[in-house]
DNA sequence: CCCAAACCGTGTACGTCGTACACTTTGGTA
DNA sequence: TACCAAAGTGTACGACGTACACGGTTTGGG
């Protein structure tokens, strides 16, 4: 499981790799793969049974060749899994987007949302880094953009950033983990509320949980806690996105002599 | 990898080992290890040498016993991993905590924050559901008794909740994996930036992302983004409460006749 | 009192994983 | 044309989780 070898050439290639500015070397015999097909296999592999599916073996079996040919254009499996990740994350389409900072953001979190419910396993993708690949700088290229006639500076507009995929991704792995609490024990995951209520109802009733307790016997569980998952996504983005409204509203009310800020 | 057994004799019994309440079974040999012995040892391994390094062999291996005799304690290693994660988390001290929902909520965010800084390991098991283990429902506890005299409703304590352990557990593995990165390529986590820098500068000079260029241009990577990981971590946390002041104020401005929440 | 049931711990084995390494085949270039 | 980098193969190693059958130990019910 662990990486005894140095995988690759250094991050430098795994750049190139990312990019696709890889030079395709003038000697020797063409290729039939290419890294895109490689990657395009595990993504479908990924797509179609899960990421736990998505083995060197399985992937250079769907693509007909043998497992070791997959490391003449992949430096290992880490470094696979990083393209998978850029790749799946595609590009954010803005067409729609309004023009203010709020309503793009809350745009950009959705689509961001939207892409993990379709590509649950883009969750279980360990990240090795910060973003490198072109299409998630593309999406920051789009956060940022949304940003532009905000009092915000640089480094605040790339915490937001970063604040708001921490939630998306968030609110992404936990939905899973529902699913995958459901699957486990063969209850569907909208059931899962109950068990959990049931479960800790019965445990809660004679223990040293007081506040916990109050709750529960309140019918904290009637309506389970992650009941809908949209909801709760929804009040964060609103609650995070107020945060960003208070700061720029303090802003704003503390400096007034000061320009604002030049689009 | 995966799991072609059952595992264990379902979700009942993962809650019993949670909890501590196996009956011992009265037939048979006394049992020289013990579910917590078998939990410590795995907690042990990983604390020296990451999780990575726990698998049932080498936890077999350090207590002295062979691999199958753990699974007389434990049905699996996912099951393992879960009951690590609530031993780990131990209980909140709740001593030093102010009495307002701001401060206590803020003290809860910080210490399991330290939490994950001192076991980063917990954050690379993958969550298998919502918390069930008793320490992890007493940090609940005291996230609900932190917000008891608000004017949430139950719901919204526990969303926020879960919001902010989100919040906590994003910025914990963005930590952990900016270490992970400039482990791999053998540059400081610190400097990593620089690299960062460097890398984007070289690639966004000729490309389509002209707010992401412009920021770069403007010197974005000159203290790069993440340089202070406790900044980001305070910031976030910081608009996600004033979000929550935000919809308090709005609450108490638009439903003024109706009394306060009673403690 | 005794035997069978329950339980502990062991040993072996299977299927899977990532990937190192030596090898043959291929085809552009010097 | 001869060479040699590169594509692709085959074999192998050391891990992993865990199913299964077995022998030893304790204890409860008859």
């Amino acid at each position: 499981m662990g990486s005894p070898g140095t995988g690759g050439r250094g991050p430098a290639h795994t750049l190139d790799l990312l990019w696709g500015t890889v030079r395709p070397g003038r000697r020797g015999p063409r290729g039939g793969l290419s890294v895109e097909a490689v990657v395009r296999a595990a993504m479908d592999l990924a797509d179609a049974e899960g990421l736990a599916a998505v083995s060197m073996r399985r992937v250079a079996e769907s693509l007909d060749v043998t497992t070791m040919s997959l490391y003449r254009y992949v430096p290992g499996k880490d470094d696979l899994c990083d393209l998978m990740l850029d790749a799946a994350s595609g590009t954010p389409d803005t067409a729609d987007w309004p023009d203010d900072w709020r309503g793009a953001l809350e745009h950009l979190a959705r689509d961001m949302r939207a892409l993990f419910r379709r590509r649950p396993w883009v969750l279980e993708i360990p990240i090795s880094g910060p973003p490198l690949g072109p299409n998630n700088l593309a999406w920051m290229e789009a956060g940022l953009a949304a940003m532009r006639d905000t009092a915000l500076d640089t480094g605040e507009r790339i915490r937001l950033l970063m604040l708001l995929t921490g939630h998306v991704r968030s609110e992404g792995q936990r939905d899973l983990s529902m699913e995958r609490a459901g699957a486990r024990t063969g209850v569907a995951p909208r059931e899962w509320g109950r068990v959990y209520g049931e479960m800790l109802g019965r445990v809660l009733a004679d223990e040293r949980f007081p506040t916990l307790a109050r709750h529960v016997r309140e019918g904290m569980f009637d309506s389970p806690p992650n009941a809908d998952p949209e909801e709760d996504f929804e009040a964060g983005l609103a609650l995070l996105l107020d945060g960003v409204e208070a700061l720029l509203a303090r802003r704003a009310a503390a400096g007034d002599d000061e320009g604002p800020a030049t689009g």
